[in-house]
DNA sequence: TATATACGTAACCATTTGATTACACAAATA
DNA sequence: TATTTGTGTAATCAAATGGTTACGTATATA
């Protein structure tokens, strides 16, 4: 069987920011891990950081350009919230490849069967 | 039955690339689609593409640094193969917050749900 | 053996990224 | 009203990124 890949990519609406270049950044990714428990202010998710507050701003900025974030005002504060769901387009892409390594693990499997079988015959 | 598991990344083989990073760019993730279906040489790869051989050339080495693509010589070309499993990382990051999005799919569905029989009511 | 091919790599460059500090401003508080 | 607090943004900078051309080198071919 023969799993064809589409490049999907090419098939999308441009974003002002890619998702996947959210995502590349590791304080990013930890904004997201620390949102997805709570709901948090800007400064407090700048409190888990040791770079400085403009900065994760920045970083909950570029989040929230492309919808991973949502943030809403309370009086003087910023809510961030996290919009899991806006991952999708990540988690579709890397589907395609899980199918794919499946095979190659069921197919590396049956070819260790074998060789148990070969060795079996062999003794 | 056994099941072989290949959790590459967790053997600690220090990976000098981010797989993150890696997908990050859009060529890169072309390259990875390219050869979900074949196997290319490099310049088979490279004439996909509107930007330079070497430019390829350096986004198959960043690939193949974090072990997503492996090469093998034959002769003067040099075959690129994907292995998928090495996106798992990514699988697993992403996983966690499909359980989040679905929870929260099930509780606006369940929201709906209720409004629906309110406005019946209201009728 | 001479040439063509398939690369990798170095040198270079423009742009982007991710950080900092300084500042502005609205909202809460004294 | 004066001050503190929570935040965004501008100016600036170093490093990373992603592209180019030029070149070196091993392998195949004429």
């Amino acid at each position: 069987m023969v799993t064809y890949i589409f490049v999907t990519n090419r098939l999308h609406i441009r974003m002002r920011r890619d998702v996947f270049q959210a995502i590349a950044d590791p304080v990013r990714r930890d904004i997201i891990g620390l949102l997805a428990n709570q709901e948090l202010t800007v400064n407090s998710v700048a409190e888990n950081f040791d770079i400085s507050r403009p900065a994760v701003s920045n970083h909950i900025k570029i989040l929230s350009e492309c919808g991973i974030v949502v943030i809403h005002k309370k009086g003087r504060e910023r809510y961030c919230q996290i919009q899991p769901q806006n991952l999708l387009p990540v988690a579709e892409w890397i589907e395609q490849y899980r199918k794919l390594w499946e095979e190659k693990l069921d197919s590396f499997e049956s070819y260790l069967m074998k060789l148990q079988t070969k060795n079996k015959n062999d003794e």
